[in-house]
DNA sequence: TAATGTGAAACCGTTCACAGCG
DNA sequence: CGCTGTGAACGGTTTCACATTA
């Protein structure tokens, strides 16, 4: 099946493969057939089957997968398998939650660079980093930096985005509203907590009085 | 169209849409068109007519849509025309960020509680919110509130969502990692920002050495 | 006339059933 | 024999083309 296109689907659950066979690797688990690893993650086996198969088959017949095997493979599929160093714009309450947040490390991201519009904050250490000015975005053209991580209101977006691309990003993680345009190789993710919770009241059944 | 059952996807558009036009509104718009609104979006204008088609069409033809009617009728199907009350489980950095976060009241959503294990939390006050502890979750079932967030490690979340489930929470959004086994009729949103962050890089051009 | 609303076609992803293999 | 790997059927979503209507 190597000559198929990899459906969008399969790729948003690679990495919640990854993090299972992570952790059954911590818990001193060698193998994992595909019927256990769907019960983890919460879909079906045929669907993490089929999912495999778009690279070639990672199991044994009559066995299942081996876990540091297959972590291995999905790291490098998703090309978590070296340090992707990023740079967060927006030092606000969200900016300040994912410099904290522990959780990226695991998955090769190391936040190396903080920018900030205000001066107040300017100069400021957390979590290791000081925070520039964001005229110091250009910077980035020298420091090995391909990941952009926004957190600023939404009358900056573009602009900001604009910088971090000149600056030789080609990655951006958007946690601010606001449809942005890049260029086509560019790959944006949004993040849109505002967005998630507005369709939760849809599919709750109805609160009655 | 009222008996065509409404995909998911279009749900997941329509709070976008609203958003899109609240700003419209704010900027003192009285009109738009499919083709204006997908503009701003970052969707197909035959996208947007399909979607509004599901709940029986809202604009007049040759003309648009009028935005504030439009605006109202997104909020009754998405049901944020109410005052939505939540609670929050877990004050580490995520869920003070949360808590924080002033984007969920334009959407009707209003945190009236916050839960913690850790004593030492217990008591203080954020946000206008005074942190209880964990076993106060009970309390809720005389409360109103229906939504519980969830931003907790890993190895107590379904310890956590039992108990809200208990105090009477039919609609969850989940920061925290794996998988939770709920009844049919409850609502899981899972927010997962390492998961959105690690399948980046797959569509990152090559960052040359 | 200019824009909506909508069947039908095309596309994509999921599910199935079973062949293939260790 | 058990579990993987996969072509084919299925179902849901997007796209299209155009009839419709203010």
């Amino acid at each position: 099946m190597r000559y198929h296109k990899v459906p969008d689907e399969t790729i948003r659950r690679l990495p919640k493969y990854l993090r299972c066979l992570l952790w059954l690797e911590s818990q001193g688990e060698r193998n994992v057939s595909s019927v256990g690893l769907a019960k983890l993650v919460g879909v079906n086996p045929w669907q993490i089957r089929k999912d495999f198969s778009y690279f070639g088959g990672f199991g044994k017949r009559g066995v299942g997968y081996a876990i540091e095997t297959l972590a291995t493979e999905m790291k490098k599929i998703l090309r978590l398998n070296v340090v992707n160093k990023a740079a967060l714009v927006g030092m606000g309450n969200l900016g300040r939650a994912v410099l904290a947040f522990s959780g990226l490390e695991k998955y090769g991201f190391e936040i190396v660079a903080a920018f900030e519009n205000d001066p107040k904050k300017v100069g400021e250490r957390t979590c290791g980093v000081v925070v520039e000015d964001v005229s110091k975005i250009r910077t980035l053209k020298d420091r090995g930096v391909y990941v952009g991580i926004i957190a600023v209101p939404r009358g900056v977006v573009q602009e900001v985005a604009d910088d971090l691309l000149g600056a030789g990003v080609n990655g951006i993680v958007k946690f601010s509203p606001g449809y942005i345009t890049v260029p086509k190789k560019v790959k944006v993710i949004t993040i849109d907590i505002a967005m998630d919770f507005a369709r939760l009241p849809y599919y709750m059944p109805r609160n009655l009085p």
